[in-house]
DNA sequence: AATGAATGAGGGTTCATTCAT
DNA sequence: TATGAATGAACCCTCATTCAT
C-alpha cells in the first residue's frame, strides 16, 4: 500500500530535513549530533533511522534535493537563452536571489562537500558541475564573441560564483539593505566585472 | 625559565600549528580529533597538551597568528597608500597572492569561526574587521572621490573579499595557471567590477 | 475465536519459528535481531508480535517443540524397553538419527539453555532432565546387572549424550558418509565405550 | 620504552581477558557488553580500549592465546610419542585434564567461532584443526595397525574430542565425582571406545 | 617534554517492543 | 493480520582531557 502524501511519515522526514539544514549551515555537518538533530524536530533519536539511514544519508539528500531544485530553477529562468549579455545578467539575478533566498542550503552544499562519503560525493559533485558549467559555457561564448572582455572564463566562473555565493554569508533580511537592492548592487558588479556594458543599459531604462 | 627558541619544543609547538592548518582546513575542526593531529605530528595525544592549553587554543592559535601575520603584512604592502586606484591595485594584488600562498590559513579563519568560543571569537572577529576595513575604506574614499562606480563601499567589499578568497577552494598550483597569471586575472576583475579605467592602464603598459 | 490451522496466521508463525531456528542456530539466540528474523520471513518486524509475545517466547517455543517431540519420538522407538544392551542400541540410534535429522534444533536446545529466563528455563530443563534419565536409566539397570562395563552410569550418560550430540556440528548431508554410515560408526562406539558385546552381535549379522 | 612487565597495563590486559573467559563463557559474546566487561573489571569502558582495539580483539586474543597454549601444553605431555595405544591414553588424559582445568576458555573456544570475523577466524580454526589432528593421526596410526577397532578415524576424533570437550558443560569441581576420578572414567571410555584393550592393563596394574 | 593509562561524556546506531491505523 | 512510525534503553566506540611516571 502506497505510503500517502502527508502522512505522519512524510511530514516527520520533511521536519528532519529542514532541522538539519538549519543545524548543518549553523554549526557544520561534524558538529552537529543525532541528539541534537531529533531535539530540534522534536522526537527520539532513534525515530530518525525510520527516515534516513544514516547521519550522511541527511546530508546527501539535503544536498542533491537543494542542488536539484537550483538546476530546476535555473533551466526555468527567463532570458537564460538569450544573448551572452542577457544570459549572463539572468544568471546573476537568478543566482544571487536563490542564494539569498536559500543561504543555508546554498552554504551547506559548498561548505559540506568534504563531509560526504565517495559515492554521495560523486553525485552530488556530478550537480555542482552542471551548474557550474552553465555560467561557464555563458561566459565563453561572450568570450568568443568579443562582447565578455575576460581572460579566462573558467577562472572568471569561479571567480563570480564565488562572489555572489559569499552574500550568503553577510546578508541578514533584517539588515541595512533589501533583498532586491543587493541583487542590484550584484548584478550591476557581475556586469562589470566582465566589462559587459550593463551599466549604460540601466541608465537608459532610468532615462527611458 | 623561558622556553629557548629552537628548542624541541618549539619545533614540536610548530609541528602542531602546521599539523593543525592541514587537518582543519581538510576536514573541519569538528572533524579533526586530537589523536589525528597527534598521529600527523607523530607524537602522542598526551603530549599535544605540553603546548596547547585545549583543542581549542590550537584553532585560537592558528587563527590569530594568521591573521595578525596578514595584517603585518598589508602594512607593509607598497602602494597602500596612493590613492584609491592603485590602493586597491595594491589590495587585490597583496590579497590574491597572500591567499594564494595561504589557503588553508585562509580557509580556516573564514570557515570556523563558529567553532570559536566567546573570548575567542571576540580576539579573531577584531582581527578580521580590520582588514575588511581596509578595503572599505578605500572603496569609500574612491566611491566619494566619484572614481570608483560603485552603489555601496561595504556591500562592495565583502562582495570582493568573497571573490578572490574563493580562489582558496579551487586553485591548485599544479593547475593550468601559474599564481602569477590568476593574481592578473583577479585583480583586473576587481578592477572592473568598481569601474576603475585599469584595463586602459595595462593596455598603457603594453603600450609603453 | 480459535485460530484456524492452516490460516495465514497458522502460516506465519511456522515461517517464523522455522526461520527462528535457522538463525538461532547459526548466530546464537543473542546475536539475532527481531529485525533479521522478520527480514528472514519476509514480514515487518511488528508483525512478528502477532504471533510471539516477545522474543524470548520465541525461544522458548522452539525448545520446547523440540524436546517434547524428541521425548515423544523415543517413546515410539522400537526395542526400548528391551534388556538394556538392545535398549541403548536403539537409545543410540535414535539419537544419532534425530539428532542427524534435526541438527538446529538440537543445538539451540543444548545452547540456548542459558538464554532462557527463569520460568522457561524451568520447564525445558524438566524435559532435558527426562530425556538424560532415559539414558542414565539403561546404563545403570545394565551396570548392576554386569552387562555394561562402566564406572559411573550419570558420567557415562552425559559423555555419551555429549559424543552422540557433538555430531551435529560437523555433520553435513553433502559430506563423505551417508547419515546411515555415520549412525553405524556412533552405534558401534557407542556399545563398545560401555564394553556391550556389539562387534560380535554385527558380525553374527554378517556371519548370518 | 619498553612497557615494564607488571606494570598497571599489563595488570589490567590480564584481568580484562579473565573477566572476558568468565563472561564470554556464562553469557556467549554476543549477550556480553564491554560495559559489562569493564564493570567486571572495575574499570570504565573507555579504558578498555586501551588494552584492545574492539571487542571482536577481546575474544580473538582469548581465543588464540588458548590454542597456542594447549598445543604448547600437548606438546610437552609424555607418551605422545609412543605407541598408538599409549599415546591415545596420553592424548585422552591430556585432553580431559586440561578441558577440566580450563572449561570455560575451551567452551569459547568451541561456541564463538561462529563469533569471530573472517580474519580471526582464519586463524583460529588453523589452531583447531592441528589439535583435531593430532588425536586423528593417532587414531589412523593404530586403525593401520590393527591395534584399535574403529571404522573411520576422522569420525571417531570428531566423536571422542565432543566426548571429552563435553565435559565442561557439566563438571563443577564441588560435584560428586573429583577430577582424577572423571579423568580415569573419561580415559576407560575413549580406550573401550576404539576396541583398545585398556581395562586390562588397569587391572594389571591393580593386580601387580 | 613525552608517555601510557585512565576518565566521563557523548558519538552514531540498533535493540525489543508498542500502538494507531 | 500486517504496517509504518514511535519510543527509550542499550549497543560499541571515540572524544577531549588529566595525571603519575
Amino acid at each position: 500500500m502506497a505510503r500517502r502524501v502527508g502522512s505522519t511519515g512524510e511530514k516527520t522526514a520533511r521536519a528532519i530535513r529542514d532541522a538539519a539544514i538549519v543545524l548543518f549551515a549553523e554549526r557544520g555537518y561534524a558538529a552537529v549530533s543525532m541528539r541534537a538533530l531529533a531535539d530540534h524536530v522534536g522526537i527520539q533519536v532513534s525515530a530518525l533511522y525510520n527516515h534516513f539511514e544514516t547521519k550522511q544519508d541527511v546530508l546527501a539528500t539535503v544536498m542533491v534535493e537543494h542542488l536539484e531544485e537550483v538546476l530546476a530553477s535555473w533551466e526555468a529562468m527567463p532570458g537564460r537563452n538569450d544573448d551572452p549579455e542577457r544570459a549572463l545578467e539572468a544568471f546573476a539575478r537568478f543566482h544571487v536571489r536563490y542564494h539569498v533566498d536559500r543561504q543555508r542550503e546554498v552554504f551547506i552544499s559548498f561548505m559540506e562537500l568534504r563531509s560526504l562519503e565517495d559515492d554521495n560525493f560523486r553525485v552530488v559533485e556530478a550537480l555542482r558541475k552542471s551548474y557550474e558549467h552553465e555560467i561557464r559555457d555563458i561566459l565563453e561564448t561572450g568570450r568568443k564573441r568579443g562582447i565578455f572582455d575576460i581572460k579566462d572564463a573558467h577562472v572568471t566562473a569561479m571567480a563570480l560564483l564565488a562572489m555572489v555565493t559569499g552574500v550568503t554569508t553577510w546578508f541578514k533580511p533584517t539588515g541595512r539593505l533589501s533583498a532586491q537592492e543587493i541583487e542590484e548592487v550584484y548584478v550591476a558588479m557581475v556586469m562589470q566585472a566582465v566589462g559587459a556594458d550593463y551599466q549604460t543599459a540601466i541608465d537608459q531604462k532610468k532615462a527611458g
